[in-house]
RNA sequence: GGUCCCGUAGCUCAGUUGGAUAGAGCAACAGCCUUCUAAGCUGUGGGUCGCGCGUUCGAAUCGCGCCGGGAUCACCA
């Protein structure tokens, strides 16, 4: 416009005109407000169609080595079966773990296992009071519950002996650090760490069980990971870090011998990463591995699924390795999202508030049991591929529901109001899938999939046509996106507006019941495209497509 | 109190590198199955985009100030 130095309704016809005169493809145009809206030719959207309803990797970018990514996610501590929480940060990590490889950057997908530390010794303590040698065999617990358990049985002891002392005279702050029960707690740490036999053998035992629960829970959710880090062996990694950072005089040693890093002039506090006593503290962990995996794997990026509670965590980690000269610190990325809150606010373990990932789950199953049968869905399916599309819907049902959602934005789970399955939801994509196989698969039957010529460019488009196909147009604009912002919520949000306008197509145009073979040559043409796009798409959320449903 | 995040329809969420009349789903109401799966489609009603000021030809989007909600500020992890 300042080029043009004319008002905008002018500089757009004069825009269009020469566009029109130039480019086959534009049709026509249209001038509204101000804004040059172009007609592109049906030949155009036909042409594309035909040339890329086939291709697998639609969409898809080849990896180069140069980007290579590690991922952490889900990072659970064993002293508590996974929640809700969890199930957050697990589909969003494996789901980026998708995006970003059909992207083009090769992922290491790692966890970093929190299996020690104080509360895992106050399950262990718990469990050797109380725990009358039960094991997950002998009571019929998952292991992962059977530890909660005892980190719960110590929690509700713990507090009475507080409550206890605090009747006896103590205040509060005093109680807690003098319990009977902590400073037990505490010695088993002491004794961990000095490698006690028994108390390694006890540790090892429960750890176990923790491992075995988890396993089938991250199973049942269909997550993995490449690689899995334990704490117990890297904890004591990032003390050298911090020796080199006070010879080269960028952290300060105080006289008692803890050492500190200043970040008041970057407007942060000062931050302890070595006690007085020459143990780590989480920080000085973190600074550690950030090494351990720059060193293995040289990435461009190292991303951290972690909930936003931990935003300064990961603020003064950055920093504090920019500081220390680290040519990583600018590669590190906190992949922070939002907490998954209740009607009655946020989840408390101790409070009993919490969603229990596999219960979910399960409920997930059976609700969609339910209304499948009640559809008569299921009817002449075998039991066993019956409960595999129960589980398929269930958790495309949760998956889509978490995932659709901003990362970063807090998101509300309401367990009384289960989860849909109509409308804005997982099943409502897999079920335009089931429904176009459906339809693709009586073609095929009918003789109709030999696509021997190709499409002419003549052919006039109706709408929903025309617009199913520019929005085929845009999956890669929408993987390119949900990579960049590491989002898949774009994912999630543009396969279920694929969902919505082919349906809208689906209804009000014949595919096999059209008698002219090259309308319904185009029709089969676009429905083979969008199943295979809509099933990518729900396969980048880590989301199933059945054949049928 | 300091720092950071959030506030869009009754509810759950899109839309935020500034652009056209702010969109979906759920819930409510009204239609569509002798035609490819009705977990679908069509339509109706529903909004001071938390409030105010500013920048701009133009603000849900950018800036400042309020109000409301959340997170975090441990020799915890």
């Amino acid at each position: 416009m300042k080029l043009s130095r004319k008002n905008p309704e002018q500089t757009a016809a004069e825009l269009g005109e020469a566009l029109l005169k130039e480019l086959t493809v534009v049709s026509s145009f249209k001038v509204i407000k101000g804004f040059l809206n172009l007609i592109l030719a049906d030949e155009y959207w036909v042409d594309f169609l035909g040339s890329n309803f086939s291709q697998d990797d639609f969409g898809f970018s080849p990896e180069s080595a140069d980007k290579k990514v590690v991922l952490e996610y889900s990072s659970p501590n064993t002293n508590k079966p996974l929640h809700l929480g969890h199930i957050r940060n697990n589909l969003l990590g494996f789901s980026l773990s998708r995006i970003l490889k059909a992207a083009g950057y090769p992922v290491v997908k790692v966890n970093l296992v929190n299996d020690r530390g104080i509360h895992i010794c106050k399950s262990m303590l718990a469990y050797a009071r109380w725990g009358e040698c039960e094991t997950p065999e002998s009571s019929g617990m998952k292991g992962d519950k059977l530890i909660g358990k005892y980190y719960v049985l110590f929690e509700k002891k713990y507090k009475e002996e507080i409550k206890g002392l605090i009747e006896e005279g103590l205040t509060g702050d005093d109680a807690a650090k003098q319990a009977p029960l902590i400073l037990e707690a505490r010695e088993i740490l002491r004794k961990w760490e000095a490698n006690d036999p028994e108390t390694v053998g006890l540790w090892k035992k429960m750890n176990g069980w923790a491992y075995e629960g988890f396993n089938e829970t991250y199973k049942r959710l269909g997550v993995d990971f490449d690689h899995i880090y334990y704490e117990s062996q890297t904890y004591l990694l990032g003390k050298d870090l911090v020796i080199e950072g006070v010879d080269n005089g960028v952290l300060t040693r105080r006289d008692d011998g803890s050492v500190w890093i200043d970040l008041t002039s970057e407007g942060l506090d000062e931050k302890l990463l070595l006690r007085s006593d020459g143990t780590s503290v989480y920080m000085t962990q973190d600074l550690g591995t950030a090494q351990l995996r720059y060193d293995e794997y040289h990435p461009s990026q190292m991303i951290y699924v972690v909930g936003n509670e931990q935003n300064y965590h990961f603020d003064v980690l950055k920093r504090a390795l920019a500081k220390m000269n680290k040519p990583y610190a600018a590669r590190i990325f906190h992949l922070s999202y939002g907490m998954v809150e209740l009607p009655e606010g946020k989840m408390k373990s101790r409070e009993g508030t919490v969603v229990d990932a596999d219960d979910l789950m399960e409920e997930m199953h059976a609700t969609a049991a339910e209304m499948t049968m009640e559809l008569g869905k299921s009817s002449g399916l075998t039991d066993n591929n019956a409960n595999n599309l129960f589980e398929m819907i269930g958790l495309g049902a949760l998956k889509y529901f978490i995932l659709k959602v901003d990362p970063k934005k807090n998101m509300l789970f309401d367990p009384k109001e289960s989860i849909d399955f109509n409308g804005n939801t997982g099943p409502f994509i897999q079920y335009t899938y089931a429904r176009i196989n459906s339809l693709l698969a009586k073609a095929e039957g009918l003789g109709m999939m030999a696509f021997s010529t190709p499409v002419p460019g003549d052919i006039a488009l109706l709408a929903s046509e025309k617009e199913t196909i520019k929005l085929l147009m845009m999956f890669p604009q929408a993987l390119m996106q949900a990579a960049d912002e590491l989002n898949p919520a774009n994912v999630a949000n543009y396969v279920y507006e694929l969902a919505k306008t082919y349906n809208q197509f689906y209804q009000e145009i014949p595919v096999l019941k059209e008698e002219n073979a090259e309308l319904r040559q185009l029709r089969l043409m676009l429905s083979v495209f969008t199943a295979s796009v809509i099933r990518k798409s729900l396969k980048l959320l880590g989301i199933d497509s059945p054949e049928r449903m």
